[in-house]
DNA sequence: GGCTAACGTGAGCCCTGCTCATGTTTCAGG
DNA sequence: CCTGAAACATGAGCAGGGCTCACGTTAGCC
């Protein structure tokens, strides 16, 4: 990470352009070169920040994430939702939201898959995402935050991420039908585990 | 495809080879020479069978859906499962001895992440997975082949597709309590979507 | 045997990720 | 203001990957 102020705003640029790309060329055509050129920065800078090309899109990740998580506990703290099926509208319409407005969200969104690990050298990136959900959603629902409850919410984030990549695959502005069937079966399942 | 009979084996020690070198160096790690090397073929005559490093990755993902889908067809046809978690089991069960087993199943299963419309040009992988999977299951349910039943599987398909491969991510042999989790999340959706 | 189409081959082109030797800038402590 | 060291800047070039293509070989029909 850059400490000084240039370098600090090359290294945004640096994750704008990326974004930028992975829109247009999506992952597997995403090159070092052309982030570098778009960002008007040498390719040696690049590296300078990034450890290499997975550094670079895990960087994009980790941005992605720390955004979501301030949006979904804004809205939490605002609008105190009641129950589960409360939390889960919140949570995934702000995921859909970031989908439709933030460059390169589709194709990485807290972690390009087959690529682990980036946010957290000894997690997976989606069991990171959970623990962070998870303590921002105990104390609204009260639920004992235990092993089991940890389960849960890393089932029903790869179940969310998974259906609403579905649905925009489908429809680029998101299929409506799906998002639906994405809250339907985490509450259905939510619900079932809280026997 | 090859039709004269040395080309056909030389096409299945590809694919054999490409299986292995998934598990050793994942799919970003993956390189057409390294396959040819191990499949002792040389690398021109790769190209003769497939377009391109994603076509030979696609060729094994068709294996892989066919081989799947003729172990279910012959459980189901043989148990004649009770119900939806009956067929719910059969088929986890399946997907998981299957990737326990055979080679490369768990990096591309039926289409490699990112990856898609390689089985069916217009349509994306798991969309012709769960169309399989619809008329393999729509008789024994006696369930309406509907756009809703539709719907429903392809949901599911992504669910399991990806609490499975959490459950393979925490443990290489897949975690019990998590494919439990899986069967959970599926009998719970589609008992909720029966109404 | 002759002929054509399918199959076989691997040196090498082009492009990519990444490095590294060499300079330049920043800034704390004097 | 000076000075030194640490941080930052740079881009030619290397290693290695995907894929091609011009040229050889074989299969199988007459």
């Amino acid at each position: 990470m850059p400490v000084q102020k240039r370098s600090a705003e090359r290294f945004e640029r640096l994750l704008d352009a990326c974004a930028e790309l992975l829109d247009e060329v999506g992952y597997a055509g995403l090159t070092t070169k052309e982030v570098a050129r778009r960002a008007e920065v040498p390719i040696g800078t690049l590296y300078q920040f990034f450890s290499d090309r997975e550094g670079l899109i895990g960087a994009l990740a980790a941005r992605n994430l720390e955004s979501f998580l301030g949006r979904v506990a804004d809205r939490l703290e605002r609008e105190e939702p009641e129950g589960i099926s409360g939390i889960v509208d919140v949570t995934v319409d702000e995921f859909v939201t970031m989908r439709r407005t933030i460059a390169g969200f589709g194709v990485v969104d807290f972690g390009a898959a087959g690529q682990d690990h980036i946010l957290e050298p000894t997690l997976d990136n989606n069991t990171a995402v959970a623990g962070r959900l998870r303590s921002l959603t105990a104390s609204l629902t009260g639920t004992q935050d235990n092993a089991e409850f940890e389960v849960a919410v890393r089932v029903a984030l790869e179940c969310a991420d998974s259906v609403l990549k579905l649905a925009f695959r489908i429809d680029p502005q998101g299929d409506a039908q799906l998002i639906a069937e994405c809250k339907r079966v985490l509450n259905s399942y939510l619900n079932d585990r809280r026997r």
